[in-house]
DNA sequence: CCGAAATACTTGAGCGTTCAATTGTATGGC
DNA sequence: GCCATACAATTGAACGCTCAAGTATTTCGG
């Protein structure tokens, strides 16, 4: 391996200041959640992603894929949301190794009830502290590492038909 | 609670990219780590910091909030870490209340030996896809949200008397 | 000084994530 | 049609983190 190219002063400062804040803000994040819902900010995301799909529903690929989790984790969480009445599991007819989730009425009321205490907390944390132009340049910075850590990258956009919208 | 403001267009996209770019980078950074040296990147960072600290020891409390890490994960750690001798605690004499943790010369070299892998790495999913502009900005919108996230924060100073220096 | 409160750290249970292995099902080559 | 391969999802063990509770020591008010 070629000489290492260590961090300059900058990107050091960079780094660590992204590092504690990325750390934190995942902490305050999760723990919000976890005490006004009882639903770690994973379990959040996954049902937040349903109630965008048509019919509310997709199959376990689909939703791990669009939310770069591992098959795994995905699994045990539904594991644990079916057994809580948030999402139901059953096999597509045609194709029995496909699994379809589909969140439930009762997952959509736990959804709604936690969204606007989450999205207020993302707002205290983040966008509350930027600016336009920080939240344009956030973005753009995102989509660079994206660009690397997931190659692949699709985001499809549905219409978005009658999920409860920007609830993220 | 009044009427919640849901994020509009530009947050919605720049909330989602920033996450799954959190999400993946962390565990990128996780996964090469494990694999070449056996270490979390939080105990790499554990070790990291004692390395830079003047006679590369720290109390626990102190190291603690260096990280943005609670007493109990920070003791968590230092327990294995110490198991595997990469750390030594011993309490400090004239406050039996204190714990110091030294780095330990074995320590020194497993950091040592893993800090290349792992700044190349850290430029692979991060700086080598930003413009020096946007290192800048990223450090910006990183020290605005710590701001909300961490009021107190205090970065002290070292000279850096003979820590391997940026390795991080 | 004495007891209450603060400080410093540790411990154990519970839980989510990871990794490797496993099961079951579909598909493509021949 | 058959078998190897790929695909879809699950399982269990290991492990780090969180939270709440606990131990030990020091400080401080009256």
């Amino acid at each position: 391996m070629a000489e290492t190219r260590w961090l300059d002063d900058g990107e050091q400062q960079a780094w660590r200041a992204f590092l504690m804040a990325v750390n934190l803000l995942d902490g305050a994040l999760d723990r919000q959640l976890r005490h006004d819902s009882g639903l770690p900010h994973a379990y959040y995301q996954i049902l937040a992603m349903l109630s965008e799909a048509p019919k509310r529903e997709l199959t376990m690929t689909a939703l791990a894929r669009l939310l770069r989790s591992s098959p795994s984790r995905l699994s045990h969480a539904a594991a644990r949301l079916e057994g809580e009445g948030m999402i139901r599991r059953f096999k597509r007819p045609g194709d029995r190794r496909t699994t379809i989730v589909e969140l439930t009425p009762a997952g959509l009321k736990v959804l709604e009830a936690a969204a606007p205490g989450h999205v207020h907390e993302v707002r205290r944390v983040l966008f509350d502290t930027l600016s336009r132009e920080q939240v344009a340049q956030l973005r753009e910075i995102s989509e660079s590492m994206l660009s690397v850590l997931d190659p692949q990258g699709e985001e499809p956009r549905y219409p978005d038909p009658d999920g409860i919208g920007s609830q993220d």
